[in-house]
DNA sequence: ATAAAAAAAGATAAAAAACTCTTTTATTAT
DNA sequence: ATAATAAAAGAGTTTTTTATCTTTTTTTAT
């Protein structure tokens, strides 16, 4: 469905939210670890995230990757776009280039409900909703 | 979503039913163009499928590939496990391994619901029903 | 039997994605 | 001012995916 990276660029977003409370910095060590990522790859990917508004970062001592309150308002959707790119969006199942409302392919109509419901899914819930979840204790981000 | 090889796939096997009606065999040349895919990457494929029982094939003059019922009956549920494997079945979409139902990541219910759809769409139309999607002249193949 | 046709198989190459290492720049604390 | 810290940037490397080229095997028609 997604890229490694855009994989990563997503669990690097709530493990940043949940670490960064009260202005806190979080490095990329730490980062990289917390969502069991190569950590070079991650400091790339949090780069692309920082060019592109979704996170914030200083350098320096105490410096490291947190969120404000606009950040926090990123839906998932928002960091598949900035990674991955809107192929999801609009590229036919089956890749047919010319597949559209008019020229459908054979599985057009059935996958536009499915792509559409994704896409709500991918928009509606933000990192701040995933924190909120994060917090109940009753969902998980760690892989081991 | 599904691999280039996975798109190929599921093109060529509703090309080659489209083609192979009264046992008529179509040859990897024709496929290949046919469905805009590079001939020895798709031969390849074609290979594989025939492998994996969902193609039939001949050798030497008026040889080819062709489908006979049971090959019409498959799903793209079937072409994609046969490709791509089962990673969009089971996989959570954040790519999480410890991810599940007593262990959720905190999108894994709401993807849930899409995957169920998803994999229900994959799994009920058969080749069989595009081939006569097709032969309705308002469903479309071609890429150019 | 022989030649031709076409898939099967094997080997190689190119492109993209994933990952690593090194150097530079900005910031902070001393 | 200086040294230390940490992200940014640049430059590889490795692995996987996609694509191509060559040889072998099977089948058919002559």
């Amino acid at each position: 469905m997604f890229s490694k990276s855009c994989e990563y660029a997503i669990k690097a977003m709530i493990f940043v939210a949940q670490k960064s409370k009260d202005e806190n910095r979080i490095g990329v060590k730490e980062i990289a670890n917390g969502i069991d990522a190569p950590e070079h790859f991650i400091a790339k990917i949090l780069q692309d995230l920082g060019k592109k508004k979704l996170i914030n970062s200083v350098k320096g001592p105490n410096g490291g990757f947190y969120m404000d309150k606009t950040n926090l308002k990123s839906s998932i959707s928002d960091i598949v776009k900035a990674i991955d790119g809107d192929g999801i969006y609009k590229d036919c199942v089956i890749g047919l280039k010319l597949c559209s409302e008019k020229n459908p392919c054979p599985v057009h109509f059935e996958y536009k409900e499915i792509k559409k419901n994704l896409i709500k899914m991918l928009e509606e819930s933000t990192i701040a909703d995933f924190n909120e979840k994060l917090d109940t204790g009753k969902f998980f981000l760690k892989n081991k």
